[in-house]
DNA sequence: TGTACATCAGTGAACGCGCGTTCACTGATGTAC
DNA sequence: TGTACATCAGTGAACGCGCGTTCACTGATGTAC
């Protein structure tokens, strides 16, 4: 069936982003191939370059719309406590569960996504869609810091990120033994000592 | 030239895994052909299967022999001090250096391998060697803690870890931008204050 | 509002290429005497 | 120590398959009148 709606046209493509996003950080952006995404969305594959340029132009398209959820996510948990103090429990808590280790395609793309792009080369699209992400999120934990000194602040919520991403990737490669439990629950517990 | 000395063979499925070992871990598991991998190694690919079962098997061996390298050099790093807090502080320093950012392939397996790792299905054995490879480095950190309270020590130990892996893997990511040497020295700093 | 037709979103075959793996072959190595 | 020959490590062509990308084609959509 040829020729669809301008409606349907955007639909489509909004699908094989929202598809993208998902699959990529399931099956990184190597691991998922333009036919798979296309299938996904329920097209063929032939009918991808109407909408992208190329496989990579979709990659960072995808890793744009993951830092969206993310940060949507992020200020949704926030938004749901009354103090600083609460947010960041709130948002360590999140992050750092077994459900949230559990749901790859749906969770943060700085795990997901880290190793594949920094194997991209310097200067690719998907790089910059990763740093701006990194910086969108890293404005959201450095908000929730004590403000007496925005120098020390922001160096805490670099090492705290570090920490949330660190122990993420690591509890999912270690899925289904009981270090990986024990990996989110030590980080929750250093981070939250303090 | 075909049929080499036993002393030879042995040379060369020796080079396959130094080679492997670097490689996967640079460009990733799926990331180098069995091609590319035997032609580093001075061969051609069909012998390939001569010394190895498939490229899995090869992956695994390649995976715990990259965390054979990392527990040496966090040992060695560690046996040019004289006490637990400057152990800790020559290891840290040497992980979360720009230096060590930039060696992925000779660098700690936990942040190069983390994804891949994880994106493998439970079971396989390179899951098993990269769990086996991450209570080592464990080990390792463990051994530094203050000893008064094991359970408190192993939750930091974890939680350092964490942060490590973390930090290394941002920073790769965002490397060539300023962002990257702030992540790391925010680790640094963060995880030697106390 | 209705008709005629140009546009173009999606299809599916095809492109060249590289993948993991297999295999017939080669000829130096290692062994038996 | 020397000879005869079986072994087998490495070669390179080939297997079936999937990759990213291109393209001729289709026929409903959108537009001009």
């Amino acid at each position: 069936m040829p020729r669809v709606s301008r409606a349907v046209t955007e639909k489509n493509r909004a699908a094989i982003e929202r598809v993208s996003a998902r699959l990529f950080r399931e099956q990184g952006l190597q691991g998922v191939s333009v036919a798979d995404l296309m299938a996904a969305a329920g097209l063929t594959h032939g009918g991808f370059y109407g909408h992208f340029e190329s496989k990579d132009a979709l990659a960072t398209v995808a890793c744009t719309k993951a830092f969206d959820e993310a940060v949507e996510r992020w200020e949704s948990r926030i938004s749901a406590t009354t103090d600083r103090k609460s947010a960041l429990t709130a948002l360590v808590n999140g992050y750092l569960s077994s459900r949230n280790r559990d749901m790859v395609g749906s969770g943060c793309p700085l795990a997901a996504l880290a190793t594949d792009v920094a194997r991209e080369p310097v200067g690719k699209p998907v790089r910059n869609a990763y740093m701006a992400g990194l910086r969108r999120l890293l404005g959201v934990l450095n908000a929730l810091q004590s403000n007496d000194n925005p120098k020390k602040d922001r160096s805490v919520a670099l090492a705290q990120l570090s920490t949330m991403v660190g122990a993420l990737v690591l509890a999912r490669a270690t899925k289904r033994h009981a270090l990986s439990e024990q990996i989110l629950a030590a980080a929750r517990e250093n981070m939250l000592a303090a």
